[in-house]
RNA sequence: GGGCGAUUAGCUCAGUGGUAGAGCAAUUCGUUUACACCGAAAAGGUCGGGGGUUCGAAUCCCUCAUCGCCCACCA
């Protein structure tokens, strides 16, 4: 066995390390046990885009799956981690033209095959390299079954999907507001729509007998309607369909009241016109009443011919302007420049959006949503924290139509094809037939792409070879653990719900845990341009991928809706490993020895309950819990006593036995150092496909009290380190002690404690209590008198606050008696016992003291 | 506007009815050959404020405050 350096080197392990994993095929799914007919472990890896690199989220994210996949392969599960990468369309597309414009080109100028082919130009030159970022983290994927969004069999599945959604009547195409991003030239979902709140002046004009008020006055030249509540007195005289003339921007105009109960009676003055075109409220009302539209901005954000003479500006230009000729035309009633409103922005580029009326694909919601509240309802999908199953139930209740077109041209473009001249016409009814391949005759393809949740709402059925019944499909899905973030559980988890359901016959995965949003330890986000950034690879560059991943997952629970990270939890967990790392150098060094001690036995049976403890809790996925049990367990009683005894004396056996179970348990968590180690010992099979079985469950029958006296022991070995320091004895003279009579202790007590049992008690023997069990005397000639007044004082204090704690417990229990349970009046009772012989141990040792 | 979450030691956080916990930092001591990426000891908290339920509340309920997030988009 060569001997281990002093310190781990994780950098000269964890390369080498996976490696033999991934040569090994222990990432795949075992055939074995596939055979055998065990039920299999999944899990979709969310893709990440393509061009991405690895941060702090995907760390943690990827972790939590790792440690759950690990932990099922180690029970012997058929376990698959599915990987692949997304082709983030808008991104990329912006990479691209970006590109292009760096060159002085356009996009139309080199036309949509040459852009297709520099798109793929660019898959090909940044490969997946987050994929391999993710190894570093050691992420037991199968990287034989990755996959991309847009490669082949993926665009199959997708156009598969529209087929199918079109043939059974879930898409259409219809006139309907969308938003409008004139500066990237394309439609966005609601969901991809950030709010900025904005101060712009609030007009308020007159208009006819009415004051409309608006902080948008260049969409006011088609106005011609105006609406009110119907229940609003001060407009009763006015009746639905009335009309009168306006004097208005470009001359007089015919308005017409309509009644509608979506007016806000106390906003201003109870009254507005609408633009149906320009504004969701409005279109609503508008489609409501039946009332005609029409466009007065263009798609580049310009004034159409309907504005006269501010036709052709940009409306951040016209709209002063034409605040400024309604005043001169005495119609401006007065103006609030306080008035502060939400403005639209787009997620990607924040471009202004401009509510259009488009015509455009959809998805009829109605009952694809009913499908996906129905198992969230019952269970069938389970949500991690529980309070997101109301949360997805309300958001898919109020879901609206999917707007699934983009105007770009990176992406799966629609399997629709047009007669010619046809698209985007009036006359586009029938114009179109719904096919994978060309059409015979005069056809061209729909121009639009699909949006990116499209594609990846097939994530976790077309990896597997939908539509094909693939023996993949049939074998993996449904998949079992979905692990996100909540910012996509709308925008990709709940469209893989539906999807699921309606596409593959099954609900795509059966827990749905969303971890919390990583965020700097300052509780800003982190962003590179704020520099709060922390790039999870210098973390494994500088402590390791061990560190890195116990350091995240000590700091987390799901409980958590963000995580204000402190890379100090990272330099701990690099502690914790190296400790692991010495614990082992220890026992390499330790001759055979088989004589059984007490704290064999308790450390074998403490072995037992950590190794259940931890399996619950991951059943649990309390995994920040289950790390820091295990970090506890390792630290705290197996390295600081366990240890220190089995150094001298005891089962180097159960020793190295328990330390085995401890690196099994440890494997989920840190891989690498725990492989490193196991290899190390001389198991000839690799750790990360042994099994979670325990060999101290077999040596853990230690009899009842193995544990109190252990608890004595250490609370013995405690209480004269702190006497020592409290009578100012130093730690190099060995200070005498008595242990009463059948008190048994490990033979390290000596030696851990620096003190000699003597025999019996001697009356000059100073004397110390200790918490469990009987006084401990303690002698040296180092204690003075000034040290024994201050231990003497000390022992008061403790004293006097036992003594104000029995009096009211006391009081506690004579108000329980009666009242409270049984169990808890005697629980409090045996504590009122127990404080009692505290206080008795102290006032005996007070008696003893000789000053 | 509607909803959710957080508020516990200097910092980051555990702890869901029974004597307030960890890691890190700060303090004191210790070069005991596994580890100074260590060990030992001691210190540190009216559990955001107020009210209620209960024999008993960090924990359950109400309310207020502060911070954060999600949803909706109001002319």
């Amino acid at each position: 066995m060569p001997a281990l350096s002093a310190q781990y080197s994780p950098k000269d392990n964890e390369e080498a390390i996976y490696k033999k994993w991934e040569a090994s095929g222990a990432f795949q799914p075992n055939a074995d046990t596939l055979k055998a007919g065990k039920k299999p472990f999944v899990v979709m890896l969310p893709p990440p885009n393509i061009t991405g690199v690895l941060h702090m989220g995907h760390a943690l994210q990827d972790t939590i799956m790792d440690i759950l996949v690990r932990w099922h392969r180690m029970q012997g599960e058929p376990t698959l981690w599915m990987p692949g990468t997304d082709h983030a369309a808008l991104p990329t597309n912006k990479i691209i033209v970006d590109q292009l414009f760096a060159e002085g080109k356009t996009k139309e100028d080199i036309g949509r095959e040459a852009f297709i082919e520099k798109t793929e130009e660019w898959y090909e030159k940044t490969g997946a390299l987050i994929l391999n970022q993710m190894k570093r983290l050691g992420a037991s994927c199968d990287w034989s079954r990755e996959r991309f969004t847009m490669d082949t069999k993926y665009v199959q599945s997708v156009n598969e999907t529209f087929l199918q959604y079109y043939k059974k009547g879930y898409i259409y195409r219809g006139a309907r507001i969308v938003n409008w991003d004139p500066k990237t030239q394309t439609t966005v979902s609601d969901l991809e729509i950030d709010y900025k709140t904005e101060k712009a002046p609030l007009y308020t004009f007159q208009y006819g007998p009415f004051q409309i008020s608006t902080s948008r006055p260049e969409t006011k030249f088609g106005d011609k309607y105006v609406v009110m509540h119907p229940d609003d007195a001060r407009y009763a005289q006015y009746k639905h369909g009335d009309t009168f003339t306006a004097k208005w921007i470009n001359g007089e105009v015919m308005a017409t009241v309509i009644k509608d109960d979506s007016i806000d009676m106390k906003f201003g003055t109870g009254v507005m016109t609408i633009t149906p075109w320009h504004d969701v409220t409005d279109f609503e009302i508008a489609q409501r009443h039946k009332l005609p539209m029409e466009q007065i901005i263009d798609f580049e954000g310009k004034l159409l011919p309907i504005a006269g003479e501010f036709a052709g500006m940009k409306i951040e230009a016209a709209r002063p302007k034409i605040a400024e000729k309604l005043e001169q035309m005495g119609l401006l009633v007065s103006v609030n420049k306080k008035y502060e409103h939400n403005v639209a922005l787009n997620d990607r580029g924040k471009g202004v959006i401009e509510p259009q009326v488009m015509r455009q694909w959809f998805v009829d919601m109605s009952k694809l949503k009913e499908e996906a509240i129905a198992v969230a309802k019952d269970g069938q999908v389970r949500f991690v924290p529980s309070r997101w199953k109301e949360h997805f139930i309300t958001w898919m209740e109020n879901v609206h139509d999917w707007n699934i077109n983009r105007q770009i041209w990176l992406g799966h473009r629609l399997p629709v094809w047009w007669k010619k001249g046809a698209h985007g016409t009036e006359n586009e009814e029938g114009n179109f037939v719904v096919s994978v391949e060309k059409p015979k005759g005069d056809y061209e393809q729909d121009p639009d792409t699909l949006d990116t949740w499209f594609s990846s709402a097939l994530w976790p059925f077309a990896t597997l070879g939908w539509p094909e019944q693939t023996e993949d499909l049939k074998t993996f899905y449904p998949t079992s653990v979905l692990v996100t973030a909540r910012e996509i559980l709308y925008l990709w988890v709940a469209r893989m719900v539906f999807s699921g359901l309606e596409l593959a016959g099954n609900i795509p995965f059966k827990d749905v845990l969303i971890h919390p949003v990583v965020l700097a330890k300052n509780g800003q986000r982190m962003s590179k341009s704020l520099g709060t950034g922390v790039d999870p690879l210098e973390l494994i560059e500088a402590h390791g991928a061990d560190a890195t991943r116990f350091g995240l997952m000590h700091q987390m629970s799901f409980d958590m809706q963000q995580m204000k990270f402190d890379p100090e939890a990272i330099r701990s967990a690099q502690n914790f490993a190296n400790k692991l790392w010495n614990i082992a150098r220890l026992l390499d060094g330790l001759e055979d020895r088989e004589q059984v001690t007490i704290a064999d036995q308790w450390i074998a049976s403490r072995a037992q309950e950590i190794s259940q403890e931890v399996s619950v809790l991951l059943t649990e996925y309390k995994i920040g819990e289950a790390a820091r049990l295990l970090q506890d367990f390792v630290w705290s009683d197996f390295a600081d006593w366990y240890v220190e005894i089995v150094k001298k004396e005891g089962s180097t056996s159960i020793a190295r036995g328990v330390f085995a179970d401890i690196l099994k348990m440890l494997h989920p968590f840190m891989p690498f150092i725990t492989e490193v180690l196991w290899e190390h010992s001389g198991n000839t099979d690799m750790l990360i496909t042994s099994q979670w079985k325990f060999e101290s469950h077999s040596k853990s029958d230690a009899a009842h009290d193995t544990v109190q006296q252990m608890d004595l022991f250490r609370s013995a070995v405690s209480a004269i380190r702190s006497a020592r320091i409290l009578f100012g004895v130093s730690m190099g003279s060995t200070v005498e002690v008595y242990i009463p009579e059948g008190v048994a202790m490990p033979e390290s007590f000596e030696r851990m404690a620096h003190a000699r049992i003597v025999g019996e008690k001697k009356e000059t023997m100073r004397s110390y209590p200790i918490a469990t069990g009987g006084v401990l005397f303690l002698h040296s000639d180092e204690i003075t008198s000034e040290a024994l007044e201050k231990g003497r004082a000390l022992l008061d204090a403790r004293a006097q606050k036992i003594e104000a704690e029995i009096t009211a417990v006391t009081q506690i229990v004579s108000t329980m008696e009666g009242r409270a349970p049984e169990e808890k009046v005697k629980e409090k009772k045996d504590q009122l016992v127990e404080l009692q012989k505290q206080l008795q141990d102290i006032q005996d040792s007070r008696a003893l003291l000789v000053l």
